[in-house]
This record gives structure tokens, sequence and C-alpha cells, in this order.
DNA sequence: CACTGTATAGACCGATCGGTCTATTATTTT
DNA sequence: AAAATAATAGACCGATCGGTCTATACAGTG
């Protein structure tokens, strides 16, 4: 990595949390000049514009999001285990200080009606974590920890839909009850269809 | 009601669903003046501040919202009728080509981390629409139309979450499925709970 | 119809927006 | 170390932001 590269990456990282927060529209480039302690000039001879950084943020915040769930899950076995921290993942995520809810909503609903690129990207990362969910069932299924009833696209599509809406909810009220609730359910579920 | 008063409702008529859509940030005094054809002096003669134009418009919306579900479910006297049909509108809602997407979602997207009043709306809107769904399910087991072990608190924070998050998903990936599947599965927990 | 008070138009304000450009400073390469 | 190249600072740009103010137009009342 050239220095070109390393500045581009030392800001993307330091705008992105900043535009999760704020949104695209609320963020400023002076916001990301403070942050990174930069000049304008600085910051644009490493982007061509806003919406590149945004864009670029997004991929930043997704991709870190994988990678981190990746390496949890790698640490169990058992397709249920895998599930279980999945769950649990979501759900400090939820209440953790330092998080500022779920990118894929955050940037996703702004994009919603006025940025179809951002919208494309979102549309990708949501089949991603659907899939994702929906392999771990059906290798349970194949490895014989399930039962052949557990219907895989039914459950990731069910679970991904309750867990944005639960950790949103719990944002929203600072009630940690909603995505509670919802991880449990999902556990028992999951239990349920265990052999 | 007098000028005044019509005027700021009207503004507010046309000013909510552009809010809706672009977002606070992303909503200019200038759309509304385009979209109300009105000059600033008239907008601002009306309101103290686009603050409260966005807090009004959102009042606006969830009123909208709250009056249409009554009116829908009084047409119904069943209460599996009346969350079937809470069911199709939300459902409606997700798919139909003028609707830009819930409104506690979008406005309490943006307003976490950057609004406290108008989250708090949120929040309040959130309790408001769980506890409708609540009491229908409570009101059905006092009728003896639903089995006793049908948990209200619990089914209504699940179908909530689940249906906040399966009408963004429908809206971001195009795909009607992500809603279709979620309110198939309410209603035969509904149905699975009849007497 | 005239009078009076309210409501609106639109010029105007300073601040800030995203973005450009050049002089200067770092970093590479020789 | 010197020369060549890449990267950054910050003044600057026009456009637009939210918001104010006053002259004018309108509505409601006698």
């Amino acid at each position: 990595m050239n220095k070109a590269e390393r500045t581009k990456q030392f800001i993307i990282e330091k705008a992105a949390p900043i535009i999760n927060r704020k949104g695209m529209a609320g963020t400023s480039i002076s916001d990301i000049m403070e942050a990174t302690q930069m000049a304008k000039g600085g910051i644009y001879g490493n982007f061509e514009s806003k919406e590149e950084i945004c864009a670029l943020s997004l991929d930043y915040l997704l991709e870190r999001i994988d990678t981190t769930l990746n390496h949890r899950l790698a640490d169990h076995t058992a397709c249920k285990d895998k599930l279980f921290e999945l769950l649990e993942f979501y759900k400090s995520q939820a209440t953790a200080e330092n998080a500022f809810g779920c990118p894929m909503l955050n940037f996703g609903v702004e994009a919603d009606d006025t940025n179809p690129e951002i919208k494309q990207q979102i549309s990708k990362a949501i089949a991603a974590t659907q899939a994702r969910m929906s392999k771990l069932v059906k290798k349970g299924i194949e490895t014989g920890e399930f039962k052949k009833g557990f219907d895989a696209e039914t459950f990731s599509i069910k679970a991904f839909c309750m867990i944005e809406g639960a950790m949103w909810a719990t944002r929203m009220t600072g009630n940690s009850k909603q995505v509670r609730v919802v991880t449990d359910l999902l556990k028992k579920e999951i239990t349920d269809h265990l052999k």
C-alpha cells in the first residue's frame, strides 16, 4: 500500500462512522475534514466527490461486519452454534454504545428514492446476509444436525427482517426488550429444529 | 379553520410526502416552496423553522396512517379479521407506487443520534403500533376467539419488527417476496391460535 | 365600500455547501 | 543529495442553505 492508498483508507475509516451516524446528506465535507484533521484539498485529492466517499464508506462498513462475523462464526463448528453466535452479534450491535445502527438500514433508508447506486449496494448486502443464514441452515440439515423440515429460505427471510426491525426498534425506544424478545424467539426456533 | 390554519395544513400536506421521501436533511425549503407554489415568506409566516415543519409533517403522516387503519379495521368484527386487514394494509404500503416507505422508519433512522425530539415521537408511535396489535390479540382471547396460550406482547413485538423489516427489505430489493413471506407467516401464526 | 389587521412575496442576509485550483510540501526515484 | 513526481493546504468559487424583514396584497369586519 503506497501513501495514496493508505491515506484513502484512513479517510474512509474516519468518515464511515460519521456518515453512518449522521447520514449522507447530513454529513458535510467539513465534518470529514475535522475527523481526519485534513484540509479540503487533501480530501479531494483522494476522492472524486462526496458521493464516492459515501459509497466507499458503505463498502467499508459492510466489509467490516462481514469479516467480523466470519471470524466469530469460525470459532464454532456446529451450525446451531454459528447461528446463535450470529444472533448474539446482532444483539450486541443493537445495544452497543459505540455502534450507531445497522449500516444497511441507515444508508438504505436514505438512498431509497434518491440514490439508486447505494440502493443497489444495499440490495446485494441484504441478499448476502440472508444467504449466509440460509446456507447455515441448509448445511445443518445436510450434516444431520437439523430436521429436514427446517425451511432455510423462509427462516432466513424471517430472521433477517426480525433482526433488522428489532435492532432499529431497540435503538428508537432505548429498550433492549425488542431485540431480546426477537433473538430469544429465533433461538427457540433453531433449537426446535434440532434433531 | 381560518386562513392561517388552512394554509398551515396545506403546507404540511405538501411537505410531508417530500420529507418522507428525501429525508429531513435532504429536503430544502425551496423544495417545499416549489411543492406549495409559495414564496419563502409565506412558508416562514406559518412556521418557526424547518425543524417545526419536519416534526409536524411526521405527526401528520403518523396520524394519517392511524386513522386509515382505524377505518379499515372498523369494517371487521372478528379480531382475526382485524389482524389480517392490518397485515394487508402494511403489505400494500410496501408495494404501493405512491408510498415511499414507513414514516416511522424513515424519520426514525435519520433522527437517531441527531434529533431527540423526533426520536421521541417515533418511540411513542412504535409503542402505539405494538399496543394496537397487542390489544387485538388480548381482546380475541377474551372473546374466546383465540386460544389462551397466544402471547399478545411477544406476538406484537415480533410482528412489528418483522413487518417493518420486511417492508424495508422489499423496497430495497424491489422484491415483494420479503413482505409476502412475512405476512403469510404471521397470518399462519394467527390462524394457528384460533380455537 | 372603507378600514384594519393579518398573511404573503421576494429581495436580502451571513453561513455553509460541494468542489476547484495553485502554490507548497512530502515522498520517491535517480 | 538532487531531481522528479506525487500529495496536501487553504484560498477561492458560485450555488444554495435556513432564516429575516419590509412592502404589498389580501381577508375579515364595521
